[in-house]
DNA sequence: GAGAATCTTGACGAAATCCTGATATGGGGC
DNA sequence: GCCCCATATCAGGATTTCGTCAAGATTCTC
């Protein structure tokens, strides 16, 4: 995690480099608003911590510029403890306020919180898998086969879903049965077997020579990562 | 806006309601933790405004329960002024904690603060989306048909809208229930179907061969981006 | 308070999906 | 070649899921 701290108070800059455990924080600081909207832009962080009482532009009008072209999370932190002031400052595009003096606890947990929510904003990855000519979007729930899209039922796609999940690796009947169907089917091996053959149908281009999905006589099955024989 | 309130002094309530004009906001109150968990499961509200002293069950257990199923802002009024309590809460998924008493303006204005950035959560905002004869103007909140405007019930367009903002995807049953008929409809799933007909009517050239919305049968539903077959 | 619009619920036929049994295939061991 | 086992395929019928219609209930509008 990056935190950008803009804060003229060398105490406080040494109380929040204290709070803030080194393998897990990297803080970058500045001692005025100038440099601060510099370091914003350069180190891209993940949470900025903001004074208000600044020797050169007042915090509120970082803040303003800050806003015209980051949403970074932004924790307003200052020695004003009036109304107008914390309104002023959240309505400015804060995230949220704390009144010096402040207690660490309560401070790391409110940036726990501006983390978790700017986490939540962004997802992740966009997880999809390729591999010849078949493509698996797990986030559309859908699959294409030379770029034509195939339709699968429920289980159908529960089941290829799974194995792709786990390509490469031998998954046996029980635990695609129990991962599906639920543990009270695993011997169904039978019902599997068909909806394989409808699955195989549907995306091989020779159901009878698969290219994606490998039977593993007496196991289970294999999704196959790079076209196999 | 929509807002409940769970708090058991009759003041504070009253307090929130002079604070909050009522042509803005339509506030649903309960005095304990159970009939508050289920108003915001039936009113689907923007926001949570939550004591934490509460007659039956505390407030933390009432976040903890809440956030299994639904990520709705929380704001947390307390008595309570420890670090520790605050840092329980803020880590137990509150968005804010307010110690009691706290000022009307900091209070709507921390209540902005959540409002704006769940917005900002909501996924992008495309002011206007088209495809094939289907426009839908999402700030207009118009929906047209090869030019013609389409007349929605308020329901019919959060479903369209809803579908729309996530093209491509497969929506669950139960996720489209819960954004549009709050998380205690879930399981209303024919009631859902009874609306998608009515959607289908107005505005598939083919009510019964739809090229717009697809079922994924057993899943849920997909709004297409290109026409499909 | 009447009328319209909207929403929910129930009933029923249609479609899709799923399971089961019967039968075919294919490879290894003898 | 022949048998045996695991697997694959096919076909039917059961089950689940969907869509539609229509009748009440509720809310909104005038």
């Amino acid at each position: 995690m990056r935190y950008v701290v803009i804060e003229d108070e060398a105490a406080i800059r040494r109380f929040l480099r204290a709070s803030l455990p080194p393998e897990e924080a990297e803080i970058f600081e500045a001692e005025n608003g100038k440099d601060g909207l510099r370091l914003v832009a350069q180190k891209n962080p993940d949470i900025v911590l903001l004074d208000l009482g600044l020797p050169d532009i007042d915090g509120l009008e970082v803040l303003r510029r800050m806003r015209e072209w980051s949403d970074k999370p932004v924790i307003v932190l200052s020695a004003r403890g009036r109304e107008q002031d914390k309104v002023a400052a959240l309505d400015g595009g804060a995230d949220d306020y704390l009144t010096k003096p402040f207690s660490f606890g309560e401070l790391t947990a409110r940036v726990r919180v501006a983390l978790r929510r700017s986490l939540r904003t962004a997802p992740p990855t966009v997880p999809t898998l390729e591999t010849g000519g078949l493509k698996i979007d797990f986030e559309a729930r859908q699959v294409f086969v030379n770029g034509q899209e195939i339709r699968l039922t429920p289980l159908e796609y529960k089941v290829l879903a799974f194995l792709a999940r786990h390509a490469g690796k031998v998954i046996t009947h029980k635990q695609l049965l129990a991962e599906v169907w639920g543990p009270a089917y695993e011997d169904s091996t039978h019902t599997l077997r068909v909806h394989m053959g409808a699955i195989r149908q549907k995306l091989e281009p020779e159901p009878a020579r698969p290219r994606y999905i490998r039977t593993e006589t007496g196991v289970g099955y294999r999704f196959l990562l790079e076209e196999g024989v």
